[in-house]
DNA sequence: AGCAGAATTAAGGCAAAATTAAGTGCTGAA
DNA sequence: TTCAGCACTTAATTTTGCCTTAATTCTGCT
């Protein structure tokens, strides 16, 4: 699930940024309605979902809503508005029959995911339970996995946890560090190869070409098969 | 399943809360519109109805009304309304759209309960009065419950909330202490191993392979067989 | 060849879950 | 009112199986 965020206040961004990539949405994040347009315009890497903060330097956020909006998608692009507290809160308001949704500063970051998952939702982003990719398939809601026509596996939490993550952003690498911090809450990291045999373990599951290593990098499953 | 109880009168909510109790649910009361809002905004612990009494003493209960819904972000959460005989029916009749029920007064305690189930039905906890997954069905409006060709059997309060909860989203997993706060109500929180001990004598009724263990993680029953 | 990073393997510790049994309180019947 | 029986909780004990550790082998790169 790809979030594309436009905020110009550099920290608000950092921390909006952090909590989204916590909750396993990729992030992208420009500062300017140009950009934003030439993001959205993407071929294959076009935004899932977009949160604007209105209040933009070149252009009034108002404005560049229907253009964000007008591209031939096959969905609503859905658009969660950022918006201080004042008088602009009647014309968002009047915007909000679109399939938007907007929230007022100052907000709180659980809030936000929660609007966004509503959005989600309602543009038709069924609970993403099952993650396809290639011949492997995670349910998400069971914590099982299935290989291309053989039987359902149920996962252990740390091999369920590891795999999901990998999943969530085919494509992306991840390095040994990012994984255990993903696996391990701060107060209990490992100092061993935990991850390595969790790795090894699922790959036993999938076979052995579904992870795959970029050496003193670290690991990713490809976007396609 | 869960029940908030907003009510001031503290006969009529000691009566309506005995008869919750006996059909299984786990009732949170409260008296003040205040406190209502601190209940539904609890994480796990959240209820899954709510049976509102207009006239309280610190907020209009129309006013209230809207403010409980929009907390609850991930289901829509139906309340079941109580209302006086008099002009205000009108009113509430109007709301009625959002997927609430109301009540006058006086009112059957039966009819109540039978109201709670249309209303549980309609927000999709169960498409019918009988469960059926597998070689064991569920009939939550007798508490019966018959695996494969056996005797019906009866079960007992907590274990039935129990089942319910599991058979109600099948493929799902519960933790711990998602169970707990489903049977429990706040001030009577179980300090022990109370729903494994359920856990266990269910599976002597069900056959030990029906509800799956993920460790760490929780229990669940198969979407399938 | 040598080295660093990654893969593999096996074993032991340990926390979570299952099990059992006993005790408490409630309910309904005599 | 008392008593019997059931439901439920508590607590202690056993069992299970996941996770980590650590030692060793393998691989790719310089």
């Amino acid at each position: 699930m790809k979030v594309l965020l436009i905020e110009d206040d550099e920290l608000l961004a950092k921390g909006i940024h952090a909590a989204l990539v916590r909750e396993g949405y990729a992030v992208d994040h420009v500062a300017r309605a140009s950009e934003a347009l030439a993001m959205v315009r993407q071929k294959d890497a076009a935004p899932d979902l977009v949160i604007l903060d209105l209040g933009l330097p070149d252009m009034d956020g108002l404005e560049l809503l229907p253009k964000l909006r007008r591209k031939d998608y096959d969905r609503p692009l859905p658009v969660l508005i950022l918006t201080a507290r004042d008088g602009i809160n009647d014309k968002v308001a009047g915007l909000d029959s679109g399939g938007d949704d907007y929230l007022t500063k100052p907000f709180e970051v659980a809030e936000l995911l929660a609007r966004l998952r509503v959005l989600e939702r309602r543009a038709g982003y069924g609970e993403t339970a099952v993650i396809q990719l290639g011949k492997v398939s995670l349910d998400t809601a069971s914590h099982r996995m299935q290989v291309a026509g053989g039987d359902e596996v149920e996962l252990p939490r740390r091999e369920f946890a590891l795999l999901r993550v990998l999943m969530e952003n085919p494509g992306r690498i991840y390095s040994r560090e990012q994984l255990n911090s993903k696996l391990y809450s701060w107060d209990d990291e490992v100092a061993s190869n935990a991850v390595d045999v969790h790795l090894h373990n699922l790959r036993k599951k999938t076979g052995s070409d579904f992870i795959r290593t970029v050496r003193g990098v670290g690991w990713l499953v490809e976007k396609n098969a």
